[in-house]
DNA sequence: CTAGGGTTAG
């Protein structure tokens, strides 16, 4: 019996002992010379030794998943704490695979050992970063049948998980059926509205965490601020940001970086800068964000500086770095900048897509160089989409282009985009500058056989803290009847200043019967008159639309920013327009 | 041994 003891003991020690080596274990070659020693040793068939082991191996940044696949398969009977270890190991790899699933499937072949919480909340992350709902969907039955759906951590998994698969209905399923939300579930329903962009439900879901007692932390906060950056709501952007000061709530890189976007896409650039210059460390998104946000206010040489201040800091750029490069040269016409950051990003291994093909494009067109553009894009190794080729016809407008890129792009364009109406505004707008009028109407005549959709204009301003939507022609909104009457007013005084409707740019959006109310009712109308009603003189007022300004809004605007005496500042899908006493900020070039 | 976050052309 005293040997019995001692011999436990002994054990215990040595466990113990390899616990602690393993802990501070800093690579493989160290930790196959402890598990060399573990096999020497009476406990070699302790699974405690083998399990921790098979945790370095399969979960340790210096580990090596293959050596733990090996060691796992040789264990005779794993315990479930193996299974999830070697499930977890697969899941973290950089490149996501099925890998865990079929692991998974392993042991329930096996019949045993049943799976936990634990199991499932690695399965459940490994299915989100794959984007797989079915299977995400067979494991939320799995955990109703092995009675873990009760456990916060499977919930916001599953949470997490429908929110990735961009099944909104689903998440909101899970999370109003969870009892005791918690700060994560918070969280992640709310980090899943903004980033699909349901960013109205999202701040509402942040007030009710707040009526609820939860504490937002960096996290929470994160996603809330990228919801403002998406609507515009830079009121609310502001308050958030007093709020997080206030708490003290910590600017970690996530959080500054969501700032940095909330303030450029909002309009404020010089915050976005100021928080940026804040910033103890800067990582690749920093540095994007802070370029990108330069870049679509036309501070070209700011961007361009900054990019070579981020080369001298050594942080690597990505992709979106060189999105906000090649467009901030794109914008101010640097073809051989441009042309130069191309060749740079290729050199540093960065495969170009779609996104900086489209930079390309338009610095090439803006530039003039429109047949340049059209053989760029006939030697693109990927196929061309419908903004590529968008944007050419749109280059096509400014110069004597030949018949043949405008042919080429416009068949690609209806090949891809049949039922879009939008395309064909774009061809009947092209082909009426280049004096085809058989061609404008048979875009109209084929948009209307097809009944081709239009995407409607929307547009929105923030009062209060709340964002109010405005689609074209709406008449939802509670209070129509006054923005009716004010919008009359706006075009009586409009009218008075000399403005005549150019009815030419009605083209962009509808149909011809509808030319006369629809310019007046264009979204951004809407908002512009609704701001009018409930905010007072000095106040900025701020629209942010989904499509671009149409050329007769745009003037409307400059004549309302002077009889009026209001600042306007509307966000276009792509740049800002600030309208001050008559003149846009953008000199009628966008 | 568990959960939630930031940047992307026109």
């Amino acid at each position: 019996m005293g040997m019995a003891a001692a011999s436990s003991m002994t054990i215990q020690l040595l466990e113990d002992a390899i616990a602690a080596l393993i802990q501070r274990c800093p690579d493989m070659r160290t930790l196959r010379q402890i598990h060399a020693h573990c096999l020497k040793f009476p406990i070699s068939s302790s699974l405690f030794a083998i399990s921790k082991v098979l945790a370095f191996s399969a979960l340790s940044p210096s580990g090596d998943i293959a050596y733990a696949r090996r060691l796992f398969s040789q264990i005779p009977n794993p315990n479930l704490f193996c299974w999830n270890t070697l499930i977890r190991g697969c899941s973290l790899l950089p490149h996501p695979s099925a890998e865990p699933i079929s692991i998974y499937k392993q042991m329930l072949r096996a019949g045993t050992p049943r799976p936990n919480t634990f199991t499932l909340a690695f399965l459940l992350k490994a299915c989100s970063l794959l984007s797989a709902f079915l299977e995400g969907l067979q494991l939320h039955c799995h955990a109703f049948k092995y009675g873990l759906h009760a456990s916060p951590f499977v919930q916001t998994a599953l949470l997490n998980l429908y929110t990735k698969c961009e099944n909104i209905p689903s998440a909101r399923a899970v999370f109003d059926e969870i009892p005791q939300r918690n700060l994560f579930s918070w969280s992640a329903m709310i980090g899943g509205y903004a980033r699909v962009g349901l960013v109205n439900q999202a701040l509402q879901l942040f007030r009710e965490m707040q009526e609820a007692g939860v504490v937002p932390d960096e996290v929470t906060m994160a996603s809330v601020i990228s919801a403002c950056a998406k609507a515009g709501a830079l009121d609310l952007g502001r308050w958030l940001h007093v709020f997080i000061d206030r708490k003290g709530i910590v600017l970690d890189l996530e959080l500054s970086t969501a700032l940095i976007d909330m303030y450029a896409k909002c309009g404020e650039i010089h915050k976005a800068r100021e928080v940026f210059d804040g910033m103890p460390v800067r990582d690749t998104m920093a540095w994007s964000s802070m370029i990108v946000g330069l870049a679509i206010h036309g501070h070209v040489r700011d961007a361009l500086q900054l990019f070579s201040a981020m080369m001298d800091s050594k942080v690597a750029p990505n992709h979106v770095t060189f999105v906000g490069v090649l467009s901030a040269c794109a914008h101010s016409g640097l073809v051989s900048d441009g042309r130069r950051y191309w060749s740079t990003m290729r050199h540093m291994g960065i495969e170009p897509l779609m996104e900086h093909y489209g930079c390309m494009v338009d610095l090439l067109c803006r530039a003039g160089h429109v047949e340049e553009a059209f053989s760029f894009v006939k030697d693109m190794p990927i196929v061309p989409n419908s903004v590529i080729w968008r944007t050419l016809l749109a280059g096509c407008k400014n110069t004597r282009t030949s018949d043949e890129v405008v042919e080429t792009a416009a068949e690609k364009l209806l090949e891809m985009g049949p039922l879009n109406a939008e395309n064909y505004v774009l061809l009947s707008n092209l082909y009426a500058t280049r004096c085809e009028w058989d061609k404008v109407s048979q875009m109209r005549r084929k948009m209307k056989e097809l009944g081709a959709k239009v995407v409607p204009g929307c547009s929105s301003t923030e009062i209060d803290g709340f964002v109010h939507e405005f689609t074209v022609a709406d008449d939802t909104h509670p209070e129509i009847q006054m923005i009716r009457e004010a919008l009359r007013d706006i075009t009586e005084r409009v009218r008075r200043a000399g403005h005549e409707p150019s009815t030419s740019s009605v083209l962009h959006d509808v149909v011809e019967e509808e030319k006369e109310s629809a310019l007046c009712e264009h979204s951004e109308r809407l908002a512009i008159a609704y701001s009018l009603l409930k905010t007072k003189s000095p106040a900025v007022i701020k629209v942010v639309k989904n499509l671009r300004v149409c050329l007769d809004c745009h003037e409307v605007t400059k004549i309302i920013s002077k009889v009026y005496d209001r600042e306007i500042i509307v966000r276009d899908r792509v740049r800002f327009h600030r309208f001050v006493n008559g003149t846009c900020s953008c000199n009628d070039f966008w």
